[in-house]
RNA sequence: GCCGGAGUGGCGGAAUGGCAGACGCGCAGGAUUCAAAAUCCUGUCGAGAUUACACUCGGUGAGGGUUCAAGUCCCUCCUCCGGCACCA
């Protein structure tokens, strides 16, 4: 018996070995004139326009694939099977971000290799995938550790170390094009090369740096959440190391001005605006009184210049030495070693208790001529702004908390326009930040907030004490970590200390293979005891030593899109004409979490490029959907500990991958967060079987005789156009709950019926096919069709044919269902009105009463007013 | 503290300002079966009322408002989730 159930093992695993034997979704690139043609499935692939939907990046680990993976992997399949049926050349490709700690540290413990590591996670993980179904163009892969790949991020980074950014121009441009002003040339060549290097985009630089001894490597500051890393959440202290910096603060205003068009989640793009964090503010310049010296600060509030009553300065600020009073130094000096031992843990502290040290200096107030002590506090950070403010405590929460603490004086100068406020803050017992009135302000008093702005910048930049500045609160970003299993920087230090670049042709710099991958602990990278590499003789004879810091995972990331456009070219990052045909990135789909670190480091990147002429578009991803998290079936974060870990292998093999892609996307909206539940994945299991039945005749797995070329009746053809019409919008929407919901009354309504025609039937395999592609498949081949249905034209619906002829109408009576008539669909309004107006029970619930008012919408409802 | 997002049956969730709870799960009853699984059918927001159907009232975190009509728009508040957190 049952020789025709539904064997989803045997089903899937046939149709995945189809689809790659055939190289179903294998790719070929357009060309310029076809990309922007109008879709249509009865051209060639390479004359279609172009649709290129993208999944994130994964890190192969040795845990594999987690249920959050296949959520995002399966709604872009969905998008991609779909464009394909509707006549785009679909690109959609996958690949492995496989640098990595979690190899290497692998690597530490049992000593394998992380590349055999990788290699072994990247076939685990690459199995998973492929038994999902995914409908990727799997000769476009691509591999970060592979040299053949990273090649290419070498190359990447040899721009950044030979372009410099033009500020008039807002772009980044070679290095051989920068002006070298006549007083550097006047000093000679040393000087000039030291220019030239300060001009990079990739530099070098003696920084106090986030140190995590745990992990034995530096880490970004986008990496350390808390003052503890990222990953693994170790201590993260500051410490003084040479590093390689990208200088991503130059692209600022671009990475904000770019997130305008772009189609992301206002979510998204705010907090990419608040980590690039610009702030319009202005320097003022406070003479230090008996010293020579000026003290400058920055500040977004000018118009509160009158309320400044002291300063502080950052402890790291170099003018603390300098106009520090004798009988001070040694508080100032045990502040300032206190201040530099505390990590930033400590500093960001949550109770935020403020300390600091006067300095027995004074501050000339230039609004007033009035003294103000200057005090050190590691509240004011060295990295922002000019690293020292004026403090306005009536007027700024952490000044308030200041000078509560030290006693140090509080005027108002900003009015509020609550009454109750404006007593305490006189007072000096509120602090208010918010824009008012000016009070105590000379001659500005009783300007409201932004003109005194306005008036006062005018007004120090005529008196030459300051002007209008703009900061932002992005750093540039530090990219060299102390790890083995990176990208090793294509770089040599000379022995007289000339840093030089390796030529593109000899490119790739390969990771050298060595014994032992520990971190040496004291911040020099493992790469270091690769001795043969290390050291380099030069043309001329001399010695030089390569860089042994290695590029973080980010810089592999930061490019992929773009290969997949030309994976395995040789000769260039990849062909122009193929990037002018694919890019931009059309969708992109991934988690969220990476809202900053990737999406803001590509978008750098691909400035970089699209200055220097490699790419044709200002931004790489042009619509960006962030998939919601998994729970566990407790409504908790899956994890090990808590044992509510779900594993795909074993969902696929219970159930099935065509099961396992539908539940994930019924489960609800794609962006949210939602529990899993294996009752749910029974639910949708037994949605597929019935569509299997109703096809299939279980004893001999033939087609069953209820299959006929019939002529649809009329509903079932109402019921077919409505669920095309539903499931096209919805997937173009990104409701694929609901659009499986539609799918489902369908086919509750088919399998009611006797004859069930074959055309239907076809139609509802197609659409299904995006969803769940391996059981349409058997079920196409079934029907009689001899190969994949991938490309087969995706179904058109008939809006008129969708519509109902008869609808129920309710009737309310102020606002109160009363009762519910059947019309006609096509019934004026005048005549619905008529037909409520009938109904008894309305009458009985009007008492007699005039309507004063009948409101009817047509299909929906009509509500008498009276 | 600040900035987002979200609160709808027992559960996941659905609803261009227009019949709240589509679809699925679970549950209950029934059919089929020697029996079970599978499958199919019926019911399933709450309260009241009825032999039964019809019926009545209430209901989308709380409170107010706009509207003929509010889950949906506006105001105040509560709770949960996510992010940021001395950036002057």
């Amino acid at each position: 018996m049952d020789k025709g159930a539904y064997d989803f093992t045997k089903i899937e695993a046939k149709w995945q070995k189809y689809w790659l034997n055939n190289k179903t979704f294998g790719t070929p690139d357009g060309t310029d004139a076809t990309r922007n043609r109008k879709p249509d499935p009865a051209l060639p692939l390479a004359q279609r326009p172009k649709y290129y939907v993208l999944d994130m990046f994964p890190y192969p680990s040795g845990a594999g694939l987690h249920v959050g993976h296949p959520e995002g992997y399966t709604a872009s399949d969905i998008v991609a099977r779909y464009k394909r049926m509707v006549g785009y050349n679909v690109l959609h490709p996958i690949g492995w971000d496989a640098f990595g700690l979690p190899a290497e540290q692998y690597a530490v413990q049992t000593g394998t290799h992380p590349a055999a590591t990788t290699q072994k996670n990247i076939d685990n993980m690459r199995r998973q995938i492929q038994s999902l179904g995914f409908s990727y163009d799997w000769d476009r892969q691509v591999d970060t550790t592979d040299p053949n790949y990273y090649k290419w991020t070498q190359w990447i980074f040899l721009k950044f170390y030979n372009s410099w950014f033009d500020e008039k121009l807002q772009k980044a441009r070679p290095i051989e094009e920068l002006p070298i002003p006549d007083e550097i040339k006047a000093q000679g060549q040393k000087a000039i090369q030291k220019y030239i290097g300060e001009n990079r985009l990739a530099y070098e630089s003696e920084a106090p740096v986030n140190w995590c001894p745990a992990l034995g490597t530096v880490l970004a500051n986008e990496e350390v959440v808390g003052g503890v890393s990222e990953r693994g959440g170790h201590p993260v202290v500051r410490k003084p190391m040479r590093q390689w910096m990208l200088r991503i603060t130059k692209f600022a205003q671009r990475l904000l001005d770019g997130l305008d068009k772009l189609d992301w989640s206002e979510s998204i793009k705010k907090l990419q605006l608040d980590w690039i964090g610009k702030s319009v503010g202005a320097e003022v310049d406070f003479e230090v009184a008996g010293h020579n010296s000026k003290l400058r600060v920055f500040t977004t509030r000018p118009d509160t210049l009158f309320g400044a009553t002291y300063m502080v300065m950052s402890p790291e600020h170099a003018l603390v030495d300098k106009i520090t009073t004798p009988e001070y130094k040694q508080a100032v000096k045990d502040y300032q070693e206190k201040a530099a031992r505390k990590s930033d843990l400590d500093r960001t502290d949550l109770a935020k208790d403020k300390t600091g040290q006067f300095t027995g200096a004074y501050a000339i107030n230039p609004v007033n001529d009035t003294n103000i002590p200057i005090w050190i506090s590691d509240y004011v950070l060295i990295s922002y702004g000019t690293g020292a403010i004026m403090a306005v405590p009536a007027h700024d929460d952490r000044d308030f908390a200041f000078a509560t603490k030290f006693n140090l004086p509080i005027i108002q100068v900003v009015q509020p326009g609550d009454p109750n406020d404006a007593e305490l803050v006189k007072q000096g017992k509120l602090c208010f930040a918010g824009d008012g009135i000016a009070v105590n302000s000379g001659q500005f008093t009783g300007l409201p907030t932004p003109e005194f702005k306005k008036k006062i910048s005018a007004w120090l930049e005529e008196k030459k004490l300051g002007k209008e500045t703009v900061n932002f609160k992005l750093r540039d970003w530090l990219f060299s970590r102390q790890r083995y299993w990176g990208e090793p920087f294509p770089i040599l230090h000379a022995e007289d200390g000339r840093t030089i670049a390796l030529k593109e042709t000899d490119l790739p710099l390969v990771l050298p293979a060595v014994e032992d991958f520990k971190p040496t602990g004291t911040g020099e990278p493992p790469l270091a005891k690769a001795a043969d590499w290390v050291n380099v003789k030069l043309p001329n004879g001399t010695k030089a030593k390569r860089e042994t810091n290695t590029m973080p995972q980010w810089a592999g990331s930061c490019w992929y899109y773009l290969r997949y456009m030309d994976a395995k070219n040789p000769g260039v990052i990849f062909d122009p004409k193929k990037e002018n045909y694919w890019m931009p990135v059309d969708l992109y789909i991934g988690g969220a979490e990476h809202a900053v670190l990737h999406l803001l480091y590509s978008r750098f990147w691909h400035k970089l490029l699209y200055d220097l002429g490699y790419v044709s578009t200002k931004e790489p991803f042009q619509k960006l959907i962030n998939q919601g998290m998994i729970l566990g079936e407790d409504n908790q974060k899956m994890s090990k500990s808590r044992g509510n870990v779900i594993n795909p292998d074993k969902v696929i093999a219970d159930y099935g991958a065509d099961s396992m892609r539908l539940y994930e996307m019924f489960m609800g909206p794609l962006e949210a967060t939602k529990p899993w539940s294996m009752q749910g994945v029974e639910g949708v299991s037994r949605f597929l079987g019935k569509v299997w039945r109703m096809m299939i005749d279980l004893e001999t797995g033939e087609l069953l005789r209820a299959v006929q070329d019939a002529k649809p009746d009329e509903e079932t053809l109402r019921i077919l156009h409505q669920t095309i019409m539903k499931v096209t919008g919805d997937i173009e929407s990104f409701g694929f709950n609901t659009a499986i919901s539609q799918m489902m009354i369908c086919v509750n309504h088919l399998s009611k019926c006797d004859v069930r025609p074959k055309s239907v039937l076809e139609q509802f395999v197609l659409i299904l096919s995006a969803f769940a592609p391996h059981i349409c498949e058997e079920l196409w081949e079934k029907l009689g069709h001899n190969k994949t249905l991938a490309y087969e034209p995706w179904p058109k619906f008939d809006s008129e044919l969708a519509k109902e002829k008869k609808v129920e109408i309710a009737v309310q009576v102020l606002g109160k269902i009363k009762d519910k008539i059947v019309v006609s669909a096509d019934a004026t309004e005048a005549e619905i009105e008529k037909i409520a107006l009938a109904s008894e029970k309305v009458q009985t619930a009007l008492a007699g009463k005039t309507p004063k008012k009948v409101i009817v919408i047509k299909d929906r409802l009509v509500n008498i007013v009276v």
